[in-house]
DNA sequence: CGAAAACTTGATGGGGCTCAATGCTTGTGG
DNA sequence: CCACAAGCATTGAGCCCCATCAAGTTTTCG
């Protein structure tokens, strides 16, 4: 089975100028490491470290993984053992409630770290599923620990994810306490937009590789809901949406639905904000 | 003005046996270090430190800030210099949308860390407004990361800070997603209670040192409607509620209105989440 | 192809927001 | 010390946004 993407592999595959760089020898879990001709490179790998230095961190990925759309990388309380980036496919994490009551947290594309909530936790707050045929690197934690008390980078290294990922969240609280049903798509739509463009994708283009129930989940909507505020911003000229296909037709006016402005529909202004 | 707390100061000051140990000489800033004797010293000071290196550890504390309520000790966007230690009295942590939303993500109280989501940022994404007349201690992150390199468990120490952080908005993202509001008003209290009770005072019996409104916010409801959901509670006989006074007269049943049973009226059982 | 999953669209109702009035608490100045 | 103002909290009435329920349609996949 080749790594590119297939049809149903509706995440957003690494351009196809780069993907040659992505090959993996043999399939399941490949021994070589590939971190130095991988376009993701300048992503994952850290900054400002010596050759040497960054040839130790890329040695601590001993293990590619493989997924298949709908299987978890690993589940709530598992312990935590490995801090994993994505190199193709999509992830939704999740966190769970005892009564079972799920909540999706983030979707993670190529280059995006999983299992960070983990970091200084015995097991796996929440679970990571991939969303289609996805394909990781796997990096053992307590290597990634040992080897940060010699190199300095490291360390803020893994610092920075973490506070990247409570900034991250606070975006997500803002979402979820203060705003409409149509002002959380459309920044929904808005930040995928802008990190794919990041990835060199397009930015007014793309497909959807979770299904509505999950952007409603995320979202803290309905997946009826969701779709009611695709159909409209379809309605209004905004989006073009086929099914998980994206068109992005006006994105200015996808900007001030996130803001706070009085609704299309000449209705009463609310004073917006709950 | 003495350091003890005052008869509008409605946080949750220091148990009274524990008092002396944070008096403070003079007024405005101290240079005194007090860390040894501080009550706190437990829950600020990293565990797992040698004398010489605890310290070192302390001596990083070379300002006792004062703030009385309703002032801001750092806004959103300036720049990161200090973590803090709330001392006394208490804090609430507020992000802000472009259009004047704005979301508290958190209240923080005698031991808990202030300034953490700017770490790796060049400035604050949130700002901490005192909701009591406060009192806390300032480290210089710089210095603190400084000594980190040498001092190993320092390391660990504020990544774990980073963590609990991340795990902690990841709880609120469930209920800000997932609850009704009576189980968010259930989960807001059985979070204060057993906070209280890990400093040592009542667990069923506090004073809340902020409004309604922020209570609210901090929820994604309005005032009105946690206003009404503590009304409930009282008339269901599960709390006591008197202004800003609160007694936990069941706990059992605040614990389970928290969870998605069917609710107290015999209502249709929703399918709960959204 | 056929079944299951995913998506769309409509009808309906309820939870919580909005608006509004009133009571209570705290702080201030005469 | 009391009156007054300002802020905070409670309570009620009305209504809207969005959840729920229910088809019907399209897409996916064995």
């Amino acid at each position: 089975m080749p790594v590119a993407a297939q049809h149903h592999d509706i995440s957003p595959a690494i351009p196809v100028s780069m993907r040659h760089h992505l090959r993996v020898v043999g399939s399941g879990i490949a021994a070589e490491n590939t971190c130095e001709r991988c376009a993701l490179n300048a992503i994952c790998v850290p900054e400002g470290l010596a050759d040497s230095e960054r040839q130790e961190f890329t040695s601590l990925i001993f293990q590619h993984k493989r997924l298949r759309a709908g299987e978890t990388l690993f589940h709530a309380g598992e312990p935590f053992t490995h801090l994993y980036f994505v190199k193709t496919g999509s992830f939704k994490t999740v966190v769970l409630l005892d009564d079972g009551r799920e909540q999706v947290t983030g979707f993670h594309f190529a280059g995006d770290a999983l299992g960070i909530d983990a970091i200084s936790s015995p097991s796996h707050p929440s679970e990571a599923v991939a969303l289609a045929d996805a394909h990781v690197c796997a990096i053992p934690f307590a290597s990634l620990t040992r080897l940060s008390r010699r190199v300095e980078h490291l360390q803020s290294y893994v610092q920075r994810l973490l506070a990247r990922e409570v900034v991250r969240d606070q975006g997500l609280m803002l979402l979820l306490g203060r705003m409409h049903a149509e002002e959380r798509v459309a920044a929904f739509l808005m930040n995928l937009s802008s990190r794919f463009r990041a990835r060199g994708y397009s930015a007014h283009e793309f497909t959807l590789s979770m299904a509505r129930e999950d952007i409603g989940n995320y979202l803290g909507l309905t997946l009826e809901t969701v779709s009611r505020c695709f159909s409209r911003l379809k309605n209004t000229g905004v989006l073009d949406v086929d099914n998980r296909r994206i068109r992005i037709l006006n994105i200015e006016t996808l900007q001030t639905a996130v803001g706070g402005m009085e609704r299309a529909t000449g209705r009463k202004t609310r004073t917006v904000g709950r």
